[in-house]
DNA sequence: GTATTTGCAAAAGCTTTGCTGCAAC
DNA sequence: GTTGCAGCAAAGCTTTTGCAAATAC
C-alpha cells in the first residue's frame, strides 16, 4: 500500500448501561440481564447463545425476549448485527457498537473470526457520504478468506 | 476528504457463459436458462425473483434448481451473495461478479440500492491483506441510511 | 390503575435435503 | 450404460407474531 499505517486497536464498546440511562431508557429484569450478558460477552453472539449464556442467569428469560431485546439495542444504534460471510448457517451474530468502525475477517478454514480497524475504513465511509449524497447510518465490511494459519 | 477522486463507473460483470465454457463446465438446460437470466437482470435479484423470471421461459424449472444453480456459481466466484442491509426480510440478493469491487448503499427511507466503485475500496482490501495476513476470496461492503431524495 | 413487557406456542420466511426418476453424454 | 441433475415435497433453521397473563411504575 502506498501509505504505511498502523493497524490502531479497537475503540472502547460503549457502556450499554450508561447510554440507557442517558437515553431515559429503563429496563425490565429480563432485559438488564440480557444487556448485562451482551455488555460482557467475549465473543460475537448469536441470539441462541446470547439466550443459553442469560439464562444461566435467570433461567425464565425467553427467547422471543432475546429477539426483542436485540431489535431496541439495534434501533438505538446501540449494537451492531453482522452476518460473519454466514460461515454457520443464516444466523446473525451482535456486537456492542464502538466511536470507531471496524471491519471483520471471516477465516472459511477455521472460523475464526477477526476484527480490524483502520482509519482507511473510517475514510472511505465518509468519501461515500460525499461522492453519493448518502447519510450513512450503519454500515458492515466483511471478508471471507483464508486467515494466516490456514494458508500454510 | 484529502484526496479528490472521481467514482469511476462499475467495472463489466464477468460473461458467465464464458468463463463457464472456460472452466470446461457443461450446463442442463435449467441452468442455461437461469445463467442467461441472471447474467442479463437489470437488478438485484433474490432467488424467488430470479425463479420467476427463469420460468417464464421454461415453465418445469424448481425451485431447488435455483439455489442449486446458485450454490455452483457462487462457489465457482461467479456470482455474489448481497444482504442489501436485510431491507427486506432475511433474503439474499444475487449479481454478477465484476473484476473489481464495489459497495452497496441501501435507502433505509425508500428502499433504493445504489452502488459505488472507488479505487479506495480496493486499496483497503490490499492494506488488510497485507496487514492481517488473510487471503481475501471475497468481501462484502454494505451502508445503510437515508439516499440523497430521502434526505429532504 | 394503566401501559408495557413477558412467555408460550404457533406461524412465517427463506433455504436445504432425501429420494425417485429423468436427462445428459 | 453410467453419472449426475431435476422435481417434488418435506424438513430445517432462524426469526417474528398474537395473545393472555404478569410486571413495572
Amino acid at each position: 500500500m502506498s501509505v504505511s499505517e498502523a493497524a490502531p486497536k479497537l475503540a472502547e464498546r460503549y457502556d450499554l448501561y450508561a447510554e440507557l440511562a442517558r437515553r431515559g431508557i429503563r429496563l425490565t429484569r429480563q432485559r438488564r440481564v440480557l444487556v448485562e450478558t451482551i455488555q460482557n460477552a467475549s465473543r460475537h453472539l448469536d441470539a441462541e447463545s446470547l439466550w443459553r449464556q442469560a439464562r444461566a442467569r435467570d433461567a425464565s428469560i425467553n427467547l422471543a425476549t432475546v429477539y426483542r431485546t436485540l431489535g431496541m439495542l439495534k434501533k438505538l444504534g446501540l449494537v451492531d448485527e453482522l452476518d460473519l460471510m454466514h460461515l454457520e448457517g443464516e444466523k446473525h451474530y451482535y456486537e456492542v457498537s464502538r466511536a470507531r468502525a471496524h471491519l471483520h475477517l471471516a477465516c472459511f478454514g477455521c472460523g475464526r473470526i477477526e476484527e480490524y480497524q483502520t482509519e482507511a475504513f473510517e475514510r472511505l465511509r465518509q468519501q461515500v457520504e460525499e461522492a453519493c449524497g448518502f447519510a450513512i447510518q450503519t454500515g458492515r465490511l466483511e471478508f471471507g478468506g483464508r486467515c494466516r494459519h490456514c494458508r500454510a
